[in-house]
DNA sequence: AATTCATTATCAC
DNA sequence: CTAACGGTGATAATGAATT
């Protein structure tokens, strides 16, 4: 028995509950729109800002043609990270089995804590109370037989909704929803199986039409695991925290450019900022990955791995820039965004 | 033959 | 009319290089 809880549109909550006066308008959370010419995108918005048809991950130059009346401010992750760490704490208050998605999004194993989906929407409903009580910000809870239809029950009802799913009502709950609402299909697959099946808007049901093996050879272990979810089956684990793997920058220029000075500044900087992050980790790196966007879009990477050793500035920044310079040479294009990451040994 | 490395693709948030 | 498009981290597939 799972839940799932997501707050409702995080980022631009916790700023308007900072800031009560961007109550009631538009409010975007993500990049600077520059009057227009803003090249990030929109992490969150308010509901007023859904109402022009604002989304996450939209850019925000378009974000901007909408609604150039809505406030637009930007990621203070530092604040929404204090936040996070209070929810979890009640989250953990709980459940110990929890596995931490994001800022704002959590599962938790209530097998061990309840006897039953009642006694598991009441869990819910005081989840709920308890984090508006202390952090005054609502969200939505999902309650089913796996991750799958927690996460998919959880968006039923948003915002400050509570849906709970009893295994019996599994495959009827599902069945109408999209193929998008199945983690793990993303637009690609999304089109792939379009294309499969010879029509759009596809629904969970109709991924029944499909067998095992025809998702297998098409998709691989993902095929697989969608063959099973279709059908209402998620044997995945709600798994507590993960050591860190690998940990990485990356930014993307104002103006695409060839300067070599500039590219190389850029390098070092981002560098620093890695091998500080990497430092306080107390771990050995083995890898360096340079990452590197031309100005069509087109993303290239390049790694070195080596004997694990202590991170330091000089050594990513000597390791990575060769890769890069070497790329860039070949490649003689503007670029529009570097990055570097370190895997840890 | 098995493991690691390098690169790209895809996804989530 | 269309396109516009971050940053961080994970996992998988695939082929080449090493052990």
């Amino acid at each position: 028995m799972i839940l799932h809880l997501d707050m409702d549109c995080f980022f631009a909550q916790v700023e308007e509950r900072e800031n009560p006066r961007f109550k009631g308008k538009p409010l975007v959370v993500g990049a600077d729109p520059k009057s227009g010419k803003g090249r990030g995108v929109v992490s969150t918005c308010n509901y007023e800002a859904r109402k022009f048809g604002i989304q996450s991950g939209m850019a925000i130059s378009k974000a901007y043609k909408s609604c150039s009346q809505a406030t637009y401010l930007p990621v203070n992750k530092e604040l929404y990270s204090r936040v996070s760490e209070n929810i979890f704490r009640i989250v953990e208050g709980v459940s110990k089995i929890y596995e931490r998605v994001s800022f704002d999004e959590a599962y938790i194993d209530l097998s061990k804590v309840v006897k039953n989906y009642k006694e598991a929407e009441k869990i819910g409903e005081s989840l709920k109370k308890l984090i508006f009580r202390q952090e005054n910000l609502t969200c939505s809870v999902g309650i089913g037989e796996n991750k799958m239809v927690a996460k998919i029950a959880s968006e039923e009802d948003k915002p400050d909704g509570l849906t709970v799913i009893k295994p019996s009502q599994t495959l009827k709950f599902i069945s109408k929803k999209p193929i998008r609402d199945i983690p793990g299909i993303g637009p690609k697959t999304e089109n792939k199986l379009e294309k499969l099946l010879g029509r759009s808007n596809l629904k969970i049901k109709d991924l029944k039409a499909l067998s095992k093996k025809q998702l297998i050879d098409e998709f691989g272990k993902k095929g697989e695991d969608t063959y099973f979810k279709a059908r209402g089956k998620d044997r995945s684990k709600v798994g507590s925290e993960n050591k860190t793997k690998s940990l990485g920058r990356e930014v993307t220029f104002d103006e695409n450019t060839t300067d070599p000075e500039e590219i190389i500044y850029t390098f070092k900087n981002i560098s620093k900022e890695v091998s500080g992050l990497a430092e306080i980790e107390k771990r050995k790196i083995k890898t360096v990955v340079v990452v590197c966007r031309f100005e069509e879009f087109d993303t290239y990477t390049r790694q070195i791995s080596f004997d694990p050793v202590q991170p330091t500035e000089e050594l990513i920044y000597k390791k990575g820039i060769k890769l890069l310079l070497r790329l860039f040479l070949k490649k003689a294009r503007p670029v529009r965004l570097l990055g570097v990451r370190v895997l840890f040994g």
